[in-house]
DNA sequence: CTGAAAGCGCTTACAG
DNA sequence: CTGAAAGCGCTTACAG
């Protein structure tokens, strides 16, 4: 049918006898020329299944009509959160609105700053970035729009978050109500771009849940709490346990920054038979669909997902528009709810 | 710090005072150069903060570096299913491995094949693809390659796939074993584009649910089997309740195609009170994560969403490199999980 | 309405 | 080791 080269405006041109301005209007702009040569252009096209190359079209146009999110985890581990999922399909809706398809990019060989280097998109989302690691320097330095979610708002970074620290700390105030002073953090393990750096959603809960504690005359130190990394899976949830059940004086409540490590954490001691909130209790963060849908549900505080990816896509896209931005640092609701899985302390003591 | 104009090569070939052939060098094959030259590019170049565009070198090299996935439907709808989010997961880490970006591709102003003509990537996966959709022949007009997961087999077209009709007629067969004659079979409701098409995935799937009624000496007509279509996600799944409670003779055992899809009809349910699996009996499809939290938990096929995907990258990347494809129909395997969701007939019946 | 030509920013075969 | 030049396949300002 048709050759094994691929076929270009110059084919389409040299047969259907226009010339290569004429071609590119047909397709582009097919009011600029006559009927007739449309015609002859079209006919040549299709004989030949011509499709203009959308690479060089892009390349021409100096733009690529893909919109990237940068994903600071391996890819795998990215998607088994169901909150960067959600998050994932705000952006996509919004890219999808626009005519833009989305890019998921890895860290290329290990470093999230090679990827960036090479990423080929409009406009970049990134995922809890700060303004002084060294990637958000390259993004700057190719000059192409970004938006960060879940990062510290900086002058020259826009933002979408909740107010994390308030959010913790009115989490944390439902847990003391219920009477626990014993209590286990368990919070985000930082990869490695972000060690070392301050302001990360994981210190804004950190204090959020220090100043809960405050309020209570408590202090943030391993006399009452104590503090567990996992990583954001469920299998981090999983492995948590472990070293929960470890502990001597065990803690009678479980506060997770994740619902996802939270599920993982639940799954783990079922397992193992220990009954939530009988004998310990667990919250989590995010509310994601799954924490309805688990026994006991999950008390949680719900974050919009979805709100949040479409919030930066949208910003984006005023941004590479070059629109005037009216909001950089853009703060989205969040709410406490108020589910099973977290019950009164009197209750709460294990064998 | 630098001009507001893009740097490129040029600039830097003029302020190091060597060619542009010898900057591509530096950036690509530096052992082409002399060290001098190079060192003499490279301060130049971090002089003005130079990163090579991405975008150029792409289209120099005929490349994109990255791999499409091409979504049927809404990328909004699709990401909704954990089964999808799977796949793209198994996609997405082979891409990471091979240093590519990950490019999701909605329908374009509501056509999939407006999206696949301007589709910037290298390779194409696509979902549920049949060899005579008009998509396919424009795929195959870009010349790009391409593989279909839970499509329909043909020549032309590498394919992954469980065996899907068998895999139908298993769990089905269960259902039957368990005593259930009348039957809900909650099919998946197809997108336009593969309206009147045959050899669908849903097409096998009822080929082995009345393979398996047939060895009961039970037809698949409305006397024992009401078909219900949803859309594949949860609200799908909770508005399928809606007819199924119209039925007069109402169903002891709902069979779904889909896991998300029989998630949300047992939330649903649950939420009017009625009892899985005492008042009726609920199955699946895909084993999704979900699907072993939930409770009770879902009696399912197990088909390995992240290994359909990591096979159909691997075979794409083989057929980039322009490799002997050993296979390009390859099936992987299903297994049927027992769980809670199935109940025996004789509790079976509603008020 | 139509077309020749420059341009998008790289890579690379070729010659020196 | 180094560089001039062609080429990747489009778009588009400009002239006719």
């Amino acid at each position: 049918m048709s050759s094994s080269r691929r076929v270009t405006i110059k084919d389409i041109a040299r047969i259907s006898g226009y010339s290569k301005t004429s071609v590119s209007f047909a397709f582009n702009e097919p009011g600029r020329i006559s009927v007739k040569a449309r015609e002859a252009i079209m006919k040549a096209a299709e004989e030949l299944g011509y499709i203009p190359d959308p690479l060089a079209r892009n390349f021409s146009l100096q733009r690529h009509h893909t919109i990237g999110i940068l994903l600071p985890h391996l890819i795998n581990s990215a998607l088994r959160n169901p909150f960067i999922t959600q998050v994932i399909q705000g952006v996509g809706s919004v890219c999808q609105k626009y005519g833009y398809t989305l890019t998921l990019i890895p860290p290329l060989n290990e470093s999230v700053s090679d990827a960036v280097r090479a990423a080929a998109v409009d406009g970049l989302i990134t995922l809890g970035m700060e303004a002084e690691m060294k990637v958000v320097q390259i993004i700057q330095q190719r000059k192409i729009p970004y938006v960060t979610i879940d990062g510290s708002p900086s002058a020259d970074m826009p933002s979408i978050n909740i107010k994390d620290r308030f959010a913790a700390r009115d989490i944390m105030r439902k847990v003391l109500e219920a009477g626990h002073r014993r209590i286990a953090v368990i919070s985000l393990m930082e990869s490695e771009e972000f060690m070392g750096l301050h302001d990360s959603v994981t210190d804004f809960r950190m204090s959020g849940y220090s100043d809960a504690l405050a309020e209570y005359g408590l202090c943030f130190d391993a006399s009452c709490v104590t503090i567990i990394p996992a990583a954001c899976t469920m299998e981090g949830g999983r492995s948590a346990v472990g070293q929960f059940m470890q502990l001597e004086e065990r803690p009678t409540a479980l506060v997770c920054m994740s619902d996802i490590i939270a599920i993982g954490m639940q799954q783990e001691l079922q397992a193992l038979g220990i009954q939530i909130p009988a004998d310990v209790s667990l919250v989590g963060f995010d509310n994601i669909i799954e924490s309805a849908l688990v026994t006991p549900s999950l008390t949680t505080v719900d974050q919009p997902g979805g709100e949040k990816g479409r919030q930066a896509a949208e910003l984006i896209f005023q941004l590479i528009r070059g629109d005037d931005i009216p909001q950089t640092h853009i703060i989205v609701p969040y709410r406490i709810i108020e589910r099973e899985s977290l019950g009164s302390v009197h209750t709460a003591a294990i064998g």
